[in-house]
Parts: C-alpha cells; sequence; structure tokens
DNA sequence: ACTGTGACACTGG
DNA sequence: ACCAGTGCCACAG
C-alpha cells in the first residue's frame, strides 16, 4: 500500500505541472493554464502557485490579451527574459497569436459551470 | 470552521 | 484605448 500520498493541493500540483509544459519562446496566461489544469475559474490560484512553487517558467505567464500583470521592475524583468527567448511585443503585450502556447488537452474532466 | 488572499478575467463608463 | 469596480474560487493560517 501507499505510505502516504501526498493528497495536497491537487490544483497547485496541477498548475505547476501545466506551467513547466510551456516551451521556451512561448506563452500562456492565467486563465488558460487554470483551464488546463482541470481548473478554468482559478486563473488568481495561478498567481499562487507561481510564488510557492519554484523553478517555474513564470516568464511566460502573462494576463488576458498578453499583457504583464507583473508590476514594478519585475515586470520588465519578465519582459526582458521574453525578448531574450524570442518573444516579440506589440507595445505592451505579446501577440497571442504567434506566441501563446496551446495545450494539448486538459488533463481531467474540467470543471464545469453549473448552468 | 471561518476569513483573508491573490503576478486574474471580464464588463461598463 | 484606458481605468475602476465586480465576480471568481481553491488554498493557507
Amino acid at each position: 500500500m501507499v505510505p502516504k500520498p501526498p493528497p495536497k493541493a491537487p490544483l497547485t500540483a496541477a498548475i505547476a505541472s501545466v506551467i513547466r509544459q510551456i516551451p521556451r519562446g512561448r506563452v500562456s496566461t492565467y486563465g488558460a493554464i487554470a483551464a488546463a489544469a482541470g481548473y478554468p475559474r482559478c486563473a488568481r490560484h495561478v498567481s499562487k502557485v507561481l510564488n510557492q512553487v519554484p523553478g517555474l517558467p513564470w516568464q511566460r505567464v502573462l494576463g488576458s490579451g498578453g499583457r504583464i500583470s507583473l508590476p514594478g521592475e519585475y515586470g520588465f524583468e519578465q519582459r526582458f527574459q521574453l525578448e531574450a527567448e524570442g518573444v516579440r511585443f506589440k507595445g505592451r503585450r505579446v501577440d497571442l497569436a504567434t506566441f501563446e502556447y496551446h495545450f494539448p488537452r486538459t488533463p481531467r474532466g474540467a470543471l464545469r459551470r453549473r448552468p
């Protein structure tokens, strides 16, 4: 039997996993990541995961429309990092049509809002 | 068990 | 186009 599987924050682990799938030179958004992890309405939680789990490609995560949500100097840092990977900006935004990474599939049945 | 939190998304002015 | 306000929802203390 299993000694002790970590039934901790399934959402956190799922989101972290999804973020790691983003290849270099591509980006994604909070909402898309949350949805790909199976939790469509938990975009806000993605930010929490980025702060909790180190080693993630945090710079590849953008807000809706390809905007940088991270304020302050870190925001510029993010922009530099992305440009270093080949991601181009149009004004303050990234052209998602070109650089957004589309995840292969939602790992689990996505929670859908009840009608 | 309850309350606060968060690098959001979306809508209206 | 931009800003401010509102809704959202699982996690952590």
